[in-house]
DNA sequence: TTTAAAAACACGTACGTACATAAGTAAAAA
DNA sequence: TTTTTACTTATGTACGTACGTGTTTTTAAA
C-alpha cells in the first residue's frame, strides 16, 4: 500500500533487515552515508526514512555514534495511547440505519466484537455531511481504538478528510465499508457494484430485453458503481444506450422523481420491458407504481432489484436480486479493525465481494410483441 | 528545555498559538512559506518543526489544502485517562437489531444523544440470556453513565437481575423500553401491548368475524400481552373462545409452527375468517402461506399486522395494523436517560403510550356465507 | 447562471551544499 | 603508559533548488 517512494523502498529495506532478524535490536545499522551509496539516494532521503522509523520505534539515533536498532518494537504502537486494560472499544459511523440492508451489517460487527470483548460505539450521520462531521468529533473525543465508518455521501466531494487524517496521525486504525473516499484510499470492504450493475442488466440483456430502464440513487459511490455497470453492459453488447434510460435521484428528491419519470414512462406509448432497481426497497416502489398502472411483472415488464433481501423474498413477486454477504461483510470487517488493534495487522488489505444474481419470479423472456428491431 | 535551535523556535511559537487559544482545533495555520516569511527561515526548518508537531499531535497537514490544529492536544500534556469531560456515554442493550422495528427505535435514540453530544455504546442480545450477560458484563466494565434495555426473553425467569442491582448500587440509572421485568419495576417505556392486541381483534369483531385465530409469539411478554388482549376481546364481546383459537410459538420455531399450524386449518373444513398477527413480519407469512392455498385477502380472510412498519404500506395488499410511536419512544427513551444522568430527574416516570389501529385493505367485512349461527 | 479549464497555492518528494556537534580513533606529547 | 590533540566519522541543523501532486480559487467559455 506504502506509495513507491524512494525514502519508503529505503524504510521497507530497512524494516526487512530488522524483521528478518539480519539486524537485532541494538546492534547498528549501516550510517547514513553507506545508504546513500547503497541505495543510490540522497542523504535527505535516508534521513527522511530513517526519521520515520525512529518516529515509529524501529531504529533510535545517537549522535556521533550511529543509529540502532530499538529493543522493544512491540512497543510501537503503544506509545501514544494509554493501555486500556479491559476490552477495547470500537466505533461505528454508518448512514443510515434505518435502511434494511444495515441491520446485518451492523449485527455482523456487534456479534464479532461482543464475542471478543469489545465494545462498540455507535452513531450514524443520516447520510448528512454536518452530522459526519459532529460524529467524527465524538468518536475523536472518545478513547475509541479502531473506527469502521461507512462514508457519507461519497459521490462528492467531502469537506471532513481531515479528521480521517487525524486518525492516522494518532495511529487509531479505521477502515471503509460499503463505499470509500478514493482521496484517502483507506483499507475498505465493499462490494463490487459496478459488476452487481452489469450481472443485473446482463440478465435482462440475454432475455431478450433491449428498452431497460435504471434507477439510481447517486449521491453515493454504490449507487454510481451500479449504474456504470448498468451502461457497461449495454456497450458491452453492443445495444445502443439512450441517456434518458437512467433516472438518478438523490437521498431527498427519491419519491418524486421515481413516481414523476415513471408515470411519465408508462403513460407514453415508449414504454421500457425491463426495470433495474438501486435496491429491493426502490424494486417494492416500483412494483407499487405498476400495480397502479396494472401492469403485471413479469409478464409486462421484468424487475431487477439489489440486495437480495428478505424483502425479495417475502413479496407477492419473488424479486430476482443481486445478492451479496451482508453479515460477512460486518463480521470480516470487525475482524480486521481487532487484527489492527491489536497490532498484529498494521495494513489491513482490503475485500472486494463479487456480487451474484438470485434469480426468482420478478424476471422473464421478453413477449414475442414487445421485441423491437435491432438497431445496431 | 528545549535548545534554542532556530526549527525549536518555531515549534514554540506555534504550540503558544494553539496553548494561547490563538488558533483553535480545526483551524489552518499560516502556509509553510508564510511561515518562512514570518521567522526568516529556511522552508526546510519550518518544515521540520511542523513535521515534529504532528508526530506529537498538535497538527496535521493536508496535502494541497494546509496545515490545521488537532483535535485532541489532550493527549499532549495527559498523564491518566481524561475525566471524560465533554458529553457522556450511555449503553444502549436491544434483542434483535436486524428485527425491522428496533431500527426507528435504536435512531430515534440516537438522534437524540448525538445532538446532545452524548455518545451510544451499542450491544444486542440476540434474545440470549447468556449474551444479555455478556453484555451487561462489558457496559459495567465500560465507564457508561446511563443504560437502555430491552429486556431478554422477558416473560420468563432472568437470571442477570443482580447485573441490574449492581447498576442500582452504583448509581448508574437505566430504564427498560418495550418490555420490563416486573421483579424489578424499573423506569420503562412501553406499549399498552394488551390494549393492541385488544383494538385489533375488537375491529374484526365488529366486521362481524367469529372464527378469529390469533399468532403471538410468546418468549417475551410483548407476545403475552398482545394474546391476553386477543383472548379479553373475546370475552367482553361474549363470543366464545377455544384454545386452539391461539397459536404460540418462540423465536426458535416460528417457521414450523406457524407453517404447520396455518396449513392444518386452510386444509381442513374449519377454516377461520380472520387471523390477528404476533407482527407485520409475520403477517406476511401468513399472507404467503395464503396464497399458495389460493386464499384472498381480504375477501377469504382478514388479516391484521403489528407495529405498523413500511411493510404495511408497501405490499400489495397494504395491511391493517396497530401503530405504536416507534421513533418517539426511542426519543422519549434517550430524553429521559439523559435527564436522569445529569442528575435533573432521580426516579424518571414511565410512559405507556396507548396504541392505535390503521386500517387498510387487509381486513373486510365477512362474507354472509361465512356467517356462523352464534352460540351465545 | 452554470460549467469547465486554467492559474495559484499548499504540501510532498528529492536533489544539492555547508557547517555544527558528538563520539570514537589514532597519532603525538607528557 | 597515560594524556592530550588532531583527525575521522557519525548524526544534527540549516540553507538552497527543483519539480510532483492535490486543493482551492479564479477566469473564461458555454
Amino acid at each position: 500500500m506504502a506509495q513507491k517512494t524512494k525514502y519508503n523502498m529505503v524504510k521497507e529495506k530497512i524494516t526487512d533487515w530488522i524483521t528478518s532478524g539480519k539486524v537485532k535490536p541494538g546492534e547498528k545499522i549501516h550510517s547514513e552515508n553507506e545508504l546513500v551509496k547503497m541505495f543510490g539516494v540522497s542523504r535527505h532521503t535516508v534521513r527522511q526514512a530513517v526519521g520515520d522509523l525512529v518516529h515509529e520505534g524501529w531504529l533510535y539515533r545517537e549522535q556521533g555514534a550511529g543509529t540502532f536498532c530499538s529493543f522493544r518494537q512491540e512497543e510501537n504502537e503503544q506509545t501514544v495511547l494509554p493501555a486500556q486494560t479491559n476490552g477495547k472499544n470500537i466505533g461505528v459511523i454508518t448512514t443510515y440505519i434505518s435502511d434494511y440492508i444495515f441491520p446485518s451489517i451492523i449485527r455482523g460487527i456487534e456479534s464479532y466484537l461482543t464475542a471478543q470483548g469489545y465494545s462498540l460505539t455507535f452513531a450514524c450521520t443520516d447520510n448528512d455531511i454536518e452530522k459526519e462531521k459532529q460524529c467524527l468529533q465524538t468518536m475523536l473525543s472518545r478513547n475509541i481504538d479502531g473506527l469502521i465508518v461507512e462514508p457519507t455521501k461519497s459521490s462528492i466531494y467531502n469537506p471532513n478528510i481531515h479528521y480521517y487524517l487525524e486518525l492516522e496521525q494518532h495511529n487509531i486504525p479505521y477502515l471503509m465499508i460499503n463505499q470509500f473516499y478514493p482521496q484517502l484510499a483507506p483499507p475498505h470492504i465493499v462490494v463490487n457494484d459496478e459488476h452487481g450493475g452489469y450481472i443485473a442488466t446482463e440478465h435482462l440483456i440475454k432475455l431478450g430485453h433491449r428498452k431497460i430502464i435504471g434507477l439510481f440513487k447517486t449521491d453515493d459511490l454504490q449507487g454510481v458503481n451500479r449504474m456504470q455497470g448498468f451502461i457497461r453492459a449495454f456497450r458491452e453488447h453492443g445495444i445502443t444506450f439512450f441517456p434518458d434510460m437512467v433516472i438518478s435521484y438523490s437521498t431527498e428528491d427519491m419519491n418524486e422523481k421515481v413516481n414523476d419519470r415513471l408515470n411519465k414512462f408508462y403513460s407514453s406509448d415508449d414504454r421500457p420491458t425491463a426495470i433495474v432497481c438501486y435496491n429491493d426497497q426502490l424494486a417494492l416502489m416500483v412494483l407499487d407504481v405498476l400495480r397502479n398502472h396494472q401492469i403485471s411483472v413479469p409478464e409486462d415488464v421484468s424487475v431487477v432489484g439489489y440486495d437480495d433481501s428478505f424483502l425479495a423474498e417475502t413479496f407477492e413477486v419473488k424479486l430476482t436480486s443481486v445478492a451479496h454477504p451482508k453479515m460477512e461483510m460486518g463480521i470480516e470487517a470487525a475482524k480486521r479493525i481487532v487484527s489492527a488493534v491489536e497490532g498484529k495487522d498494521n495494513n489491513p488489505q482490503s475485500i472486494i465481494y463479487e456480487p451474484e444474481l438470485v434469480v426468482r419470479n420478478s424476471t422473464a423472456p421478453i413477449k414475442s410483441k414487445d421485441i423491437v428491431i435491432s438497431q445496431e
